[in-house]
DNA sequence: TAAAGATTGTTAAAAATATAAAAAAGTTTG
DNA sequence: CAAACTTTTTTATATTTTTAACAATCTTTA
């Protein structure tokens, strides 16, 4: 179905493409060329030909591409339709904010528990699931095998808390941490969201703006 | 001082030494060859003496680099030094996560004002600044200038703000919505985080993985 | 203090990515 | 229904980015 090797820049512009046709969408338009799309985008046609034609011939000569269509495919290269059950270990400010500000179901995760260390906040629920204690992360992962693990925890407990996870068998991690997995894991697939690498960015582009 | 056109990859590296070198030096490592730094932080040493030349010579033959003084002069150039003025918009769940979570003062960001539509939520305090209606948007930035906008809210709502903050001389965005704003201001400074394009990556590489 | 070793800064080559051009195939229109 | 037009697919070219190689220079050691 899907070619081999597909190169990273083209794999980071498909959740964009996605996004973007499903706005097409629900604006009722229903077909869109290569030209049109990037100009929309900010790419250029060009790019937008060759990245589509990385996973099969979607389009049509003289037509131009079918947005729901197109987007759905997308989805599935994106594998948006299967389903991975995921767990988030630490539920403080900002794994609160992840669990109910994402809709993880939107993209194929659902998530079965969550895990924190301060005993306090054990028992409250969030999004009508139990907050567990990490002393009963062992147990829970036997029983339920989660694919995925959302980090939110400080770089210090990061560490242990990966190694104890991959040994019982989670594949994915969507880190928010500053630990580094795949250095230590290369076989696992491995996302970060480095909020503070991105705030740095910006300090720099306000510093040296042209 | 530092040169022109250095490229987007290199950019968005220099964060990464950043926290790196830190972490070295608060381990009471005080100098640092391109190769070992490299081999920590899974690069070529190639690449590491390629990035940093981009800025300066920082190093020593012989020797390698001293890793204060390294530190130091990337994050001048990344210009954690200076000081920038921002008001965050939108303090729901996301947004207070991000009040609270993010250490803005040690990246060079100074929060001065939160704005929310949600009038319920108008008056509460976060890290002791209080939430000011959005109502209050134009009055407050003629009176105190911030630099810099966190924009927490929905894409419906972005659009507007946006421009508004524009007009009231706001100079970059730290983006959390899914309006573009660059395809609309590309004189502005602009730098992203797409929760949903992150996990849809880690969804790609859950279903492709090797 | 001189020779050996280490490591940078720099130049050159390779690999990856983006853009442009050409060829193929469909659509629209008179 | 055929000619003109549009737009994709595919191939080729250009640009960017990474990696490798080398020459210069400092450090360490005997």
């Amino acid at each position: 179905m899907s070619k081999e090797n597909i190169s990273t820049p083209v794999i980071r512009r498909l959740p964009r493409y996605y996004r973007f046709l499903g706005e097409l969408k629900s604006q009722g338009i229903t077909r869109i060329s290569s030209g049109e799309l990037s100009r929309r985008m900010g790419l250029t046609a060009s790019q937008v030909r060759q990245d589509f034609n990385c996973f099969g011939e979607f389009g049509q000569q003289g037509y131009g591409y079918n947005v729901e269509i197109l987007q759905s495919e997308i989805g599935n290269i994106l594998g948006l339709n299967s389903l991975h059950s995921a767990i988030l270990i630490g539920i403080g400010n900002l794994g609160k904010a992840v669990a109910q500000h994402i809709n993880f179901n939107a993209f194929g995760f659902q998530l079965i528990g969550f895990f924190e260390e301060k005993e306090a906040l054990v028992g409250q629920m969030v999004k009508n699931i139990p907050i567990r204690s990490i002393r009963d992360l062992d147990e829970f992962c036997r029983e339920n095998h989660p694919e995925v693990a959302v980090l939110c925890i400080p770089k210090t407990s990061a560490a242990v808390v990966t190694e104890q996870l991959i040994k019982l068998g989670v594949k994915g991690f969507w880190n928010f941490s500053h630990y580094d997995i795949s250095l230590n894991y290369p076989d696992v697939q491995v996302e970060n969201v480095h909020f503070s690498d991105s705030l740095m960015t910006l300090s720099y582009k306000l510093n040296n703006d042209k």
